[in-house]
DNA sequence: CGGGGACTTGAATCAGGTCAACCCCAGTGG
DNA sequence: CCACTGGGGTTGACCTGATTCAAGTCCCCG
């Protein structure tokens, strides 16, 4: 997303060279007001923090570690929605239960946060009920990138797409260190584990990436990278 | 989504089932909300309403006719992101841009509302606000469905998938007209053209659907549909 | 050091895309 | 009234990229 955001800039413009819409009000971020709140909480690899269809009675702020959001099909297909970085909020729903499953990919540190303590929040301050949207939109946001992604790009676009998106979101210019299985990437980017492990080998082979290890890829040539979406 | 909807009847359960997490306030729509304000305008087919990377100034509410949302990736292909039908809200964005482009697909009759209005209601009124909020998580959770489409079905099962939801939406039990082209499908569907009409044709084969002209669509057994999804 | 899950790789297959021809029909103008 | 035109849609033949099936290899953990 490294290019996708690049793409972004051209599309919308660099905010600062737009004359304000609007007042820059309740501009700053939901993990933050967060981060006084609720108590604190552990999950172990694989385990399920929160389940499809279940009762949304918290939200959680991710502190260390990452975590998968995902979605099940009748039949057993999985489509990961999302991957969650410390500082990412889930968990979060406008109704009454959560809408998808969100696991621990590794071991997990989180904040718990009633959603209770939320709703209150909202109804008595106009800011706050502001960020809850915003963060929402934005939640929106990544989702329609994805569509795009899944809708029509091909199998070397997708990798390449992901690993620029991902050392953008974890600020890892050089290594990126995977926290998540091949699978994972599978069921995230719409294709099947065969696909992703050849095109990291292509990838690999082309000069854009070195591994080391199938978790600890080094961006050799983000420009390669880059130039392979679109 | 006859289908989906169905599905999801089970995953999350029939609302009035379940002991009530939170008081059913603010439940009213965002659309009945926005009724009185605003002034009416009509476009042509295949004009554009708003256009991606403008500044967001108004919202729209669609009185009568359809519209199509989509993003364009860096080279031409189009990714239609959403169809819209009377009494859907769009062009509600929290940042300053519009993030896709809106268009008319045949005439069409909008209600077009200030953003500054919306901005100034929702400072004051917490319910209005929940409102936006909803409304954007509604959005959101459609578009979770779309990425799983996108990402796991095959082309059988995304046009019957499409055909149901369409009925769905519409309100449709008997006979569909489609008031979008073919390749509006395709690109909803992340499918060429040719696929989306071969895929027609064979579900007129199976019995499963009877066409009158090609924007015409008897659903003839619409179980049979049901039964391509998963 | 051994076992087993995660990952890789090859060969065969297939769904969907591409290329190309054609049909259908509404609108236009002679 | 009819021929012409052009856009939307359908259909066939072929091609290709991704899946499937089937072995392997690597390496992490006990």
């Amino acid at each position: 997303m490294a290019r996708s955001a690049a793409a972004r800039e051209v599309a919308f413009a660099p905010a600062a060279a737009v004359a304000p819409l609007e007042p820059p009000a309740a501009r700053e971020d939901l993990a933050e007001t967060l981060a006084g709140l609720g108590s604190e909480l552990r999950f172990a690899a694989g385990q399920e923090i929160f389940g499809q269809g279940e009762a949304a009675e918290h939200v959680y702020r991710v502190l260390e570690g990452a975590t998968r959001s995902y979605r099940l099909a009748g039949d057993g297909r999985r489509q990961i929605t999302d991957f969650h970085f410390p500082g990412d909020v889930i968990g979060l729903e406008a109704g009454l239960r959560h809408s998808r499953t969100g696991e621990a990919i590794g071991p997990v540190r989180l904040q718990a946060v009633r959603r209770r303590a939320l709703s209150r929040l909202a109804e008595t301050d106009v800011g706050f009920a502001a960020q809850l949207w915003r963060s929402t939109v934005r939640e929106h946001l990544r989702s329609q990138d994805h569509i795009l992604v899944l809708g029509r790009q091909g199998a070397r676009e997708r990798v390449a797409g992901f690993l620029l998106a991902l050392a953008a979101r974890l600020d890892a210019p050089e290594v990126l260190d995977l926290p998540m299985s091949r699978q994972d990437i599978a069921d995230y980017l719409g294709l099947t584990i065969h696909t992703v492990s050849r095109t990291f080998s292509h990838l690999q082979e082309s000069g854009a990436v070195r591994a080391q290890g199938a978790r600890r890829i080094r961006l050799a040539d983000p420009d390669a990278l880059a130039g392979l979406i679109e």
